[in-house]
RNA sequence: GGCCCUGUCGUCUAGAGGCCUAGGACACUCCCCUUUCACGGGAGCGACACGGGUUCAAAUCCCGUCAGGGUCACCA
């Protein structure tokens, strides 16, 4: 009896598709909690919602989980919609002990209901009512199914907040009937929580914000049922940094239309010409661009955003999976999200997982909403880069390029990818270094020139820089081993014998070699591109400027 | 709108009545380094939402105002 109870707690979410950030912040601390305190994390799906719930949806789910690597400790995942019967039976059990109810409203009768409440400046609240004989078989006649709510004690009821760290009440007067079976046969949330968490002798639940008013629910249920109260945490939600609501996946969306709408100006383009360029027909794209609640699907969105000029990179990331394309590192991710409502009170920020674990604690969580603010992800990102080390790299850089098939670095070699992480080193996220590389894995065809590259450095003052490429191109098919040591040896003493800053000459080579002024360092990138591969692209840029 | 929660630099936060002239990180500004973009080094700007109390003493406790958020489903 003395030995104190194992903690255990739980991951529940619904599975609708790829991984929230939020989600993955709750899941992260329950894992924490667990794995700092010797205890147990488990992991449920609570696919009771048949309308949305798939099995495409929680594959992905556990992807993203497994690929943050927090992995749980139940051998079998839970999965509510199996679990049918052992709800049936408690409920079953509940209605004979008169502790739960069937109820025949419509859901239309009871929108109807709570509009006209709303119109008396009442709030609706269901309580039990009784039907009449006549009332019931025209119910059944009708073909209508009832649902079954919970008789909830008239009473207030009050819990205690881990992360409020108070107690936190709900009056007596908002007890409310609450629906525990739908008329499809599953539980509601509210009953398949309880219930499982009872079973699973969850021990911490620590979950969103969103579900504090829920909690009322939840303890009238267990008191009902004789089941002990888990410990609560309810966990702040981050915000949109911009509309300063709750993150969205229609987030994206937003950046989107907010860039179409400045195309449109900027350009003088009519809706029509956008549509036509976006390939989506009028009515639907003129819905989206005026209806903030319409996103566009996974084929419109690649076109629109091509057509307006939008990368991948560009979009703010909200779930998982976003991260993982952009080329950020898991454990950085994990890093920084912990950092959205805990903190561990010394000044340290950056941190390992195993670090995390350890200083991991339940009453270190705030509640005040953070606003979810990419910079500082970056920027950990950046560290995490330059620090990690070349296996950990290569192995990142490897899962990014599986996240991101149609990058030109999958045709790369191991060794050439390690030579381009080593050039780079100092990227921020591996998707910035792989815009920076991939003209080294293209074909020299098929580099496409910046115009306004080509014009500051070639053209501009009477062709100079044109004129240097020139020259310095047959100073390098005079360069026998073409390493990057002797290239620059012999672009640098060019210089010095033209006056030429290195600026001066090493620009135009970069310009020709991969059609825009950034690039890893020039030397370098030739080097991995070899002698014939450069002078190749600096004549086809040479007879690029000459029809300029 | 009802109910609930929350307010410290632009952002994430440290702060448990005197250790606070409020600390750190990111961002920003300037300088240095530099063949571009970055990385790195150095310096700087910058906050207790407001108003009342309580107290010898308030960022910290109390009240009010204001602001923000959450929630009001047969969705979880």
């Amino acid at each position: 009896m003395s030995e104190s109870p194992k903690v255990i707690t739980r991951f529940a979410p619904s599975p609708t598709g790829y991984l929230h950030v939020g989600g993955a912040r709750t899941a992260l601390f329950n894992w924490l909690l667990a794995r700092n305190t010797g205890g147990q994390y488990l992991l449920r799906i609570e696919d009771t919602d048949l309308a949305r719930s798939t099995e495409d949806a929680t594959r992905q789910l556990v992807e993203d989980l497994s690929w943050l690597g927090l992995k749980h400790d139940n051998a079998e995942l839970v999965y509510q919609s199996k679990r049918l019967s052992i709800y049936n039976k408690i409920i079953d059990e509940l209605v004979s002990k008169n502790l739960a109810y069937e109820a025949w409203e419509s859901s239309e009768e009871l929108t109807a209901m709570r509009q006209q409440a709303e119109r008396a400046k009442r709030s609706f609240i269901y309580r039990r009512r009784n039907y009449s004989a006549d009332e019931l078989k025209r119910f059944s006649d009708e073909g209508r199914k009832p649902i079954i709510r919970f008789v909830m004690p008239v009473k207030e009821y009050r819990f205690h907040d881990v992360v409020l760290g108070k107690e936190v009440a709900q009056p007596a007067q908002e007890s409310q009937d609450f629906v525990i079976r739908k008329t499809d046969g599953m539980p509601t949330y509210h009953f398949g929580v309880v219930v499982d968490d009872a079973q699973m002798k969850i021990s911490h639940v620590l979950r969103g914000l969103e579900h504090l008013k829920n909690t009322f629910n939840h303890i009238a249920l267990q008191d009902a049922l004789g089941y002990d109260r888990p410990i609560y945490a309810h966990l702040s939600v981050m915000l949109n940094p911009e509309t300063g609501e709750k993150l969205s996946k229609r987030d994206r969306d937003r950046r989107i239309r907010k860039r179409t709408q400045e195309v449109m100006r900027s350009s003088k383009k009519s809706i029509d010409e956008m549509a036509a360029m976006s390939q989506i027909e009028l009515p639907r794209f003129t819905d989206w661009l005026n209806i903030d609640t319409q996103q566009l699907d996974l084929t419109e969105q690649p076109r629109v955003m091509k057509a307006v000029g939008l990368k991948e990179s560009d979009l703010p990331e909200v779930m998982v999976n976003d991260f993982r394309k952009n080329g950020y590192a898991p454990e950085v991710l994990l890093n920084f999200l912990a950092l959205q409502g805990w903190s561990t009170g010394d000044n340290v920020e950056q941190m390992s997982v195993s670090d995390m674990v350890q200083r991991f604690s339940i009453d270190r969580l705030n509640s005040a909403n953070p606003k979810f603010n990419r910079d500082k992800l970056r920027s950990f990102s950046t560290t995490f880069f330059t620090s990690c080390g070349p296996v950990r790299l290569m192995a990142a850089l490897k899962d990014f390029l599986l996240a991101n098939p149609r990058s030109p670095l999958n045709r790369a070699t191991d060794v050439q990818l390690a030579r381009v992480l080593e050039i780079n080193m100092g990227f921020h996220v591996l998707s910035e270094m792989e815009e920076k590389s991939r003209f080294l894995f293209i074909e020299d065809d098929q580099i496409e020139y910046d115009v306004s590259a080509v014009e500051k450095t070639l053209i501009k003052n009477d062709k100079q820089g044109l004129i240097a490429l020139k020259t310095v191109r047959e100073l390098l098919a005079s360069v026998e081993n073409f390493t990057h040591e002797n290239t620059k040896a012999v672009v640098e003493a060019y210089c010095v014998l033209s006056g030429l800053g290195l600026g001066k000459v090493a620009q135009p080579i970069r310009v020709a070699v991969c059609g825009t002024t950034i690039s890893p360092p020039i030397f370098e990138c030739i080097e991995m591109l070899g002698k014939t591969r450069t002078l190749n692209r600096i004549d086809r840029c040479t007879s690029h400027c000459e029809t300029v």
